[in-house]
Order: C-alpha cells, then structure tokens, then sequence
DNA sequence: GTGAAAGCGCTAACAA
DNA sequence: TTGTTAGCGCTTTCAC
C-alpha cells in the first residue's frame, strides 16, 4: 500500500551506502567529513524520493522514543487543556511529542495509559493523578522512567510533583469570606481522596477554625469535581430549613461552580445578595458572568512548564530514582462581586 | 538503564522459543493448539518477570502503529478540547492511541505536525487545518494514509471532512436578528480563509441581503478567532459615531464573544438593552453570563466521533485515496436572552 | 505443538 | 571519507 521511501531506497539510487546515507541525513555531513557532492546528493535524492524518516524504527535502535506521555483527568476541563496546551508547546520546542490519555477520572483507565505509555517507550511521563493509588506511579518511577504528578500529588510518596498551594489558596478564600461577615459557609468538595481536594477543604476548615467558627459535617459535601456535582449540591443545600440557611459557598472548583452557579439560577437565588459565592480556578469568562466570580486563581503559574521542567532535568540526569521533590505555585485570590459583606 | 524484559527473556526462562511465547501472548495459543501447559507457563513468567510488551517494535514489524494523529488549532478552546476528549475515548475503546499536535493556526507548525504524524506511521490524522493551505494534506491522502479533515475543509478538494453547517447557522443567527429589528450588524469574524469563517459570513451576508440591507464592509470587521480579535474590533466598532450606530453584533466564534464581552463591560455598554449580540459556539458557561448569550450551537452533535467513524471506514476499507465525502452537522440556534427586539 | 529464521528501518561501532 | 555489520523486539512463514 503505502511505498515505503527508506535510506537504502536512496542509497540504492545513488549507488552509496545506506551509512553514508543515514549519516548525511542526521547532520552528520560534516563530521564524517563527507564530501560536499554527496551530502548534495543525498539531499536532492531524498527530496526527490520523498523520503520520510521512519521514526518508529529510529526509537526501537535507539530506544526512545522522543515523547512524552501526558495523562489528564478530563482533557474537556479548561484548567486541563490550559495545562495540555503549554506542555504541548514545549515539547515541541524540545523536539519531543506528546502522547495524550485522558482518564476520566477512572483509575483503571489510568493505569491501562501508563502501561501503554510504557509500552511506548515515553522518555518521560507527567500526570494528573486520579488521587486515589500511586503504587502504578511508584512502579513507573523504579523503572527508571522519569514521572512527574501535575495538579494532585501524594504525601509522603516520593513523587516528584507540580501542584497548587491549595491550601493556602482555601484558607485565604475562606478568611475573606469570614472578614465579609460570613459564618456559615458551605463547602462543596471535589473527589474526595485527592490531594487537591484535601488541601482544599483543609483550608476551608482551618479559616474557620482559626475564627471559632464550627466546621460542620453536613456543610462539607460532595464527592466530584463535575459540573453535575456543583448542581446537585447547591440544589440539596438550597432546600434546608431557613434558620440553619448558608450564606457562602465555597466552590473547590471551576466545573462545580458552574454546576452551583446553574442551579442557583434555577432556584432564583442571586449572588452576592442572596448568596456569596467564592471559587477556585479562575478563567477569562468567569469575571464575564452575571456576577464576576471572586475565586482562587492558579492559571497565572503555568504548572505544564515547571512540570516539564522538572521532567526534562529528571530526563537529563539520567538518575530517575532519586527525584522526589514536590512544588507548590502559589495562588491568588481574585476579588470580584460574588461576595457581599454581611453584619 | 530501564531493565529490559523481552519475549526473549521469558522464553529464555522457560526453555522454550521466543516464537511459542509470542503466539501465547497474543492470544494465539488455541489457534496453535499449543498445550495449556505450556500457555501457562508462559502467563505466569510473563506475569513474574513483570513483562511489558514493546509497541514500537510490535509496530516497526506490522507496519502500522495503533496510532491516531489529531491536529487542533488550539487545544485550549473548549470546541477542540471537546472533539479531542470524543476522539480520544472513542480510540481507546477501539484500541488506538492519539498523538496530539497543536498547531497554533499556524501553517508551518501544522505541516510539521503532518510529517511528524507520518513519521510515527500514524494509521490515520484527523485535522482541523488552519485553513489557508491544501497540499500537503492532499499529498498524505495521496501516500494512502487515511485523512479526514475537521471543522474546516476545502471546496472542490477531494477531502473527506466533518464539519458544521456554518452556512446555515450564520444564516439563522442573522435571520433571527433582522426579524427583532436589527439592521446594522456588525459581523467579528475569524481567520479570513477558513471554511468555517467564509461559510458563517456568507450566511451573515445571505441574511442580510434576503431583507434588502446593504452589506457594508466595514461592519465586516476582524481577523482570527481569538478573544484578542473581539476585544479590539469591539472597541474599535464602539468608537463610531453616533449616527452610523450598529445595533447588534454577531460573533464568529467562542472566544471571539468572550473578547467582545470584556470590552463591552469595559465600555459600559449593556446587553441587550444597548447593543444585541448573537455568537456562534456554544457552552454550558454561556448561559451563565450576566446577559445570557443566544448562540449557534454545535456541540450537540460530534463532530469527532463522526469523524472517527469515517477514518476507521476508510482504514477498514484500505484504498483511503477514494473517500472524499463531506459531513455537514446541523446547527441550532439556541435562544437566551442577548437580543433585544427593536422598532 | 514447537522451533528456526527472516526482516521491518534505523544507528553506530568497527573496519578499511 | 565511506562501507560492513550487528542488533533494537517483534511477528510470521516455513519447516519439522
């Protein structure tokens, strides 16, 4: 089917051999001391044949493959394919390819990506992390194959990994609503294992802790980072009795928001009179919506870069195993107008 | 470096040839009638010596790869992010991996993109092309390698593509317009050559001219499909004078509108009571915006999965030279509350 | 039922 | 300055 142009099809052609062939095609020209004539010629022939590298062959001889494996939760999510976009960027600039695998948020599918990954032979892999096992990670790792965790990461494993100060970024939030006079404030978490989620609610109880204000279960709820879970939560909280009435939400991310941000809509429920409203993520639309969204940004610190970074130095150095450092960018709080101030 | 645990290794192991463990763990066991012994003993060392098959070389001996290229624009817009969430969970399912490459709207990087996607033996590219150049994606089909183009196509060049019935859309959107009363619109439209931007101001013209409203140039106004693009041209089109005020504006794409709102917020002008504005693309997030926003959606019907559906057609039938076919999706207009009706 | 061996396209050590 | 050759890990035809 396909006529397969390769360097002995030129090297034929020329009467050469494929050698002298391979080393001209790679540069090598010069160092070989190849004669001018030829390198012309193998130029010209190439070009003429339509020659195309076959990279699959080069990876296998030297067994690499010049990409990088990219596993993201929801690819669909902006913060994620915001992330996806910069690696991907970079990468090329380095002369490397991402292979992308989305895992919807599912660990099986996770793991099955990593295992291709493998497969593959990735230089190096970055994830984002389901949150709920690492031993597959830690596996990868072993291997001597460079791993660095995006966006969650696991305490005291020693991953290396690139994530947010969510918990600065939580108890700052949270502080801000407690200064505008708030007290009952509910929090609707995201998958409740993973480190951002964790971080993020530590926050949240950690600002009303420091203020004496009770931290109670049935205000933390929860259990995904989907715009379904926002909505179905807001919905519950929204129908409790009047005395016991929240007057804040905080949102641990942006997909919730838009979930509780609809769902208030369909309750009649405005913010910030009715409701303030506080979330993390920022992004362009969100100081666009009926009420510009005070939130917790951390799209500024562009979290891809630092990662592949850190990949590329792992990948440098040869020594894979010994990485474990973790980096946390930090936040910033934006305020908008989704927060009134109450007596 | 990386221990390298190879067929070989647990033939080795096991006394047996290499051939006999590659038949087993293809699955091939039966088909010989090698004996369940043996297969299990091959299963188990497998599984002991923690084996990992090697797709680049599975591949270089097969010829193909398992491999889809996908080439967006701009992975960050939530269209594409969108497509390539569709494309990649529907490419798992049918044991295929995608290569993502992002071209920036630039032609050059999409070329090299192209040729990379090739070099990998990628087994079919899908592509929303940048739009402005041909040749290099005819040539791909031309080699044989299945190609079906995305977003934006060519007329009268012999591509298989899926795209959106911009015509239409544009058509409604602009209909719907002229019937509340708008006479001036403004059109912000995207990058000048692309299918997607010809079709959609060619509807936008189409409706004017169907009511008798001169199409004036210079209310036909922008370059490229970014949020930089609306921004600008809004402000330029605000700074106008009183007499030649337009009383609407329809935005070309997502992001585009994104840039138009900022600037109107800016400016102090409210929708829809100063200004209507009708944009294409549609998401979840733009009903939640302080004006919700009527747009022409599309996202309804997937475009990736259809797309997907075509390349493995044409994979399966293996003489890709031959499909050339195009799919336009249907459009809805989908109406919130950013027009205003006017005498 | 299992083994031997060729070869996918490429690189690089060694040879000349 | 250019050529020879081994081998990366795998599949598959042919042989027994």
């Amino acid at each position: 089917m396909r006529k397969n142009v390769t360097i002995k099809s030129v090297a034929d052609e020329l009467g050469l051999n494929l050698s002298t062939v391979s080393r001209v095609l790679n540069g090598y020209g010069e160092k070989y001391r190849i004669s001018v004539k030829t390198i012309e010629a193998v130029n010209q022939m190439a070009e003429k044949l339509n020659y195309v590298p076959n990279n699959i062959a080069k990876s296998l001889r030297l067994k690499r493959s010049s990409t990088i494996g990219l596993v993201v939760p929801d690819i669909s999510n902006p913060w994620f394919s915001t992330i996806a976009l910069e690696v991907e960027k970079k990468c090329r600039k380095n002369g490397y390819n991402i292979l992308l695998c989305n895992s919807g948020e599912d660990v099986k599918t996770e793991k099955r990506s990593i295992a291709l990954l493998q497969n593959w032979m990735a230089d190096g892999i970055i994830v984002a992390p389901t949150g709920i096992e690492y031993k597959h990670l830690v596996s990868v790792k072993k291997k001597g194959i460079p791993l660095v965790l995006i966006d969650r990461f696991f305490e005291n494993i020693e991953l290396p990994f690139v994530s947010t100060n969510d918990y600065n970024g939580a108890l700052e939030a949270n502080e801000y609503l407690i200064k505008n006079g708030h007290k009952r404030i509910a929090c609707i978490q995201g998958i409740v294992n993973t480190s951002a989620n964790i971080q993020r609610v530590n926050g949240y109880k950690r600002a009303l802790m420091n203020h004496g204000i009770d931290v109670l279960p049935e205000l933390i709820v929860g259990s995904d980072f989907s715009f379904q879970n926002g909505y179905h939560h807001t919905k519950q909280l929204v129908k409790k009795s009047a005395k016991n009435k929240i007057t804040a939400v905080f949102s641990t991310g942006n997909q919730i928001s838009l979930g509780v941000l609809k769902a208030l809509k369909e309750e009649n429920i405005k913010i910030p009179s009715d409701l303030s409203l506080v979330s993390f993520d920022d992004h362009n639309y969100l100081e666009l919506l009926y009420t510009p969204l005070t939130t917790v940004s951390h799209m500024n610190e562009s979290v891809g870069q630092k990662a592949l970074d850190i990949l590329f130095e792992i990948m440098a150095d040869n020594n894979a195993k010994e990485y474990s450092d973790g980096y946390l960018l930090p936040t910033q709080l934006v305020i908008r107008e989704s927060v009134k101030a109450i007596s």
